[in-house]
DNA sequence: TATAACATGAACACCACTGTATGACTTAGT
DNA sequence: ACTAAGTCATACAGTGGTGTTCATGTTATA
């Protein structure tokens, strides 16, 4: 459904310009969800023409654009551990993913005026579903409140490590402290009422 | 600067169009920042070409809806007593204000693609220092945390009040609950490491 | 009521983006 | 080396937004 041919098989220099169409999709489209294709199109290397050549609508353009971010994303987060201490891979996980994360909410936004909802829906259904069983250990074990939403927690993630990346883009956090400052943020916004929030970095 | 003439004295009728103008551009603007003149036009009741009576350009309509949002908003603002336990000071803040600042937010969108960033930078000069100096007195206080710079926790304060109210939208959060969560994920965002976060509602 | 201000629809030129078509050129695969 | 597949520049039609002009009505205000 991403691309343009059914059974023909393709030649190995149309594949070389897909991908690269694709990657710089995923690049503009991530900047700002209305880049134009002749925009993407420049910045693959390509002619504008050749971009129609194996893709019909803009909508077949962001679609690959965004699958191949989800994909990306899955397998990075695969290699991440998840078990053990909750806080201490939820920090593995923001580690990991954190302006992955953000660059898949850029994608988003323009993946949501082109594509259906149901579609969209399909695309999160895996990324969402590793967070939120982490989430649901955490509440289980009494490390992670239980009077807020597993959906409003998993929110909460998502959005403290987008602020994080627009904190960036503005000139007022340094991406070397982005890990650090989001991980000590959630966690603290994660702990039961009446706990003491966890220290993260330096233990006294 | 927003609106057209000069010196001229305008008609009551004009200054009702103009009135019905911006207060639709700060609807439509609200809710997707790219609606066009017509749409904002239509939305007011009013031609298209009238709107262009009043209005030079369509950063002019922008920027005077920006204005009015966030002349509204400090309006608003004043009124909420903002001295006191800085936790309950801040609680006091964000009930009133919430729903408040993410519809700035939305127009944020709009301005920063149609407006100069010193303007930008001016307009929200006055919001921002409002809970810059309330956050700050409540580091000095001992009740929020020091390890996190003050700007950072301005930050996670805003895009927590804007995240909930995308989720309002996203029909995953109701608006009555809505507060009580934003509350009670930032005042343990802010707690400093070692402290126990606080109750925010019912106490056990 | 006179008149200047205002509102309005229709029409215009301009621009950017989308999507398609054509024809010449280059490259991959056998 | 031959051919099908791919690339690309140019050009075209269609769409939708922005600003402007104009001629005709409508309304506030003195």
């Amino acid at each position: 459904m991403g691309s343009k041919n059914s059974t023909a098989a393709k030649r190995a220099d149309a594949l070389r310009s897909i991908d690269a169409i694709v990657q710089a999709a995923g690049e503009c489209l991530g900047r700002s969800p209305e880049a134009s294709l002749s925009e993407i199109a420049r910045a693959a290397g390509v002619g504008r023409v050749t971009l129609y050549a194996h893709f019909n609508s803009r909508a077949e353009v962001v679609d690959a654009a965004m699958s191949r971010a989800v994909d990306r994303g899955n397998e990075a987060l695969d290699a991440v551990d998840l078990t053990g201490d909750p806080l201490l891979a939820l920090a593995r996980y923001i580690e990991a993913g954190w302006q992955l994360v953000n660059q898949a909410r850029a994608l988003l936004a323009a993946a949501q005026r082109e594509l259906s909802a149901g579609r969209i829906r399909d695309l999160h259904a895996g990324p969402a579903a590793r967070v939120e069983t982490l989430v649901a250990r955490g509440r289980a074990e009494g490390v992670f409140r239980t009077d807020l939403s597993i959906a409003w927690l998993v929110n909460i993630l998502h959005t403290v490590m987008h602020s994080a990346a627009e904190e960036i883009r503005a000139g007022r956090l340094t991406p070397n402290h982005a890990a650090d400052h989001i991980t000590a943020t959630v966690l603290a916004a994660f702990t039961p009422p009446g706990k003491p929030v966890p220290q993260t970095s330096g233990e006294a």
